[in-house]
DNA sequence: CGATCCGTTGACGGTCTTCAATATGCGTGG
DNA sequence: CCACGCATATTGAAGACCGTCAACGGATCG
């Protein structure tokens, strides 16, 4: 995997196919891509649906995990907190992906919304149920879940190695070829997050945050369209930053 | 998960279980623990062993992944490096964990021994055969790959959110609890990385990392012995330290 | 016994954080 | 529709933390 498309995978997370799933709605769950019809139905059957408003939690860490989620509409960030306070968004969640999933008792992270949406929400011992009945599940769920580490890797690799612009460059990338892969075609993408947000998602401060998008601005490589939209200007510029094709050149 | 548990389980990596796979010797391979004495059979005849030596590769990045391997004796690290040369290290792997499982054509990381040991090698497309035929060790895959990913997530907090003390004082609380995990009982550990990787590790140099070395043994907190003994004397100060317990107090 | 690798320590400089002030956009209610 | 108020974003200045460069010390091995 390129590293460039560290968080864009990271932030694809699990489940990104897009095929409808019955009763969710227009987006799908990735998850359904191998199931046949009788199989989706069964899914479908036993999931319930929720609307949320922005900041609204999923789950919270810490939470029993009774039930696993899928995003059907909006954006979620995923957090996790430390004993002193300090947290860190882990990733974002778009339209199509899964939340909440482990084999543990309880959440490690927290999930909440960013944006208006609504997520499926499925039962736990039911979907064990739907493995037992239809393996390829269990199988894509594992599949799945090392594209995830891999792309949790790049992060590690990103947090530990670039600097904050390149950081900053690489989720701004990720984050317009998340919208790419999803349909989106204009000039003008969707930012979703806060300035906050995003600092949290890549170790930096608000600032410092802020200070590299001027940066971009200011070197003509992207355009702000209010306090929700980007537009990318000079795409090679960005992507030559943000994928490590560094000073320290070989 | 406590956060302390960070580097802890990702070093753990896939598959801790204590129990003794047939031809691998006396070390385990996690898998093993919910397969029946057949299974075993079916997987240890299908496993070849080599010895390494320090630094011989096991795989390297780009390679295609025919293989997936068990670490039965010594002490590994996964490496990932960005086009520029700047590398980082992912994470150690120590006596019984998995190396090189994914779904991709070809591997992720690359993966380099750090001491002498030995790695018994399994065919892709024999695992492949095994899951068909024990479902229940595919389950046991997923089930570690989440935990894995847990853990990169708790690395990630730690990239992004600690002080370098902080992080060198979290890797080898969680050194210490991987070796008493595999049954060590001394006052004296093993420190089987250099400061470079550990640096590469955490995201530092590897002159903060012996800054924070020698810090943590002015202040009586720990004691060397040699190049690569490690005796911990203050373990709640360390703890504290290296779990995010942070002057933030919230 | 020299060579090499690894670790330690010091001085300096850069990047990012911190603290602070200001500006801009957005929603609400007049 | 415009004015107001709040949340978010921007920008500046100062300083902390860590990286960089450099010299030295100690251990291991041939």
């Amino acid at each position: 995997m390129n590293p460039l498309d560290a968080t864009r995978a990271l932030m694809d997370g699990l489940g990104s196919e897009a095929n409808v799933c019955m009763k969710c709605g227009s987006r799908s769950i990735g998850l359904c891509a191998p199931l046949d019809v009788a199989a989706l139905d069964d899914m479908s059957g036993e999931s319930e649906r929720h609307a949320l408003e922005p900041r609204d939690a999923i789950f919270h860490q810490g939470d029993p995990a009774r039930h696993i989620y899928t995003l059907t509409e909006g954006t979620a960030r995923l957090t996790r907190v430390l004993p002193d306070g300090r947290q860190a968004v882990i990733g974002f969640r778009f339209a199509g992906d899964i939340l909440g999933f482990t084999p543990d008792k309880e959440h490690a992270v927290g999930a909440e919304m960013l944006t208006k949406g609504t997520v499926c929400r499925l039962d736990r011992r039911r979907l064990e149920h739907l493995f037992r009945r239809y393996p390829v599940l269990e199988r894509r769920f594992l599949d799945l879940c090392v594209k995830e580490l891999a792309a949790s890797q790049d992060h590690i690799l990103a947090l530990g190695r670039f600097s904050a612009e390149e950081r900053v460059a690489g989720f701004i990338i990720s984050l317009v070829e998340a919208q790419e892969r999803r349909g989106r075609v204009g000039p003008v993408f969707d930012l979703p997050a806060t300035r906050a947000d995003i600092g949290e998602f890549l170790g930096l401060t608000l600032e410092t945050v802020s200070r590299a998008i001027s940066a971009f601005r200011k070197r003509g490589w992207i355009r702000l369209h209010g306090h929700s939209g980007i537009e990318i200007t000079d795409r090679p510029a960005l992507m030559g930053l943000g994928s490590g094709e560094g000073v320290h050149a070989a």
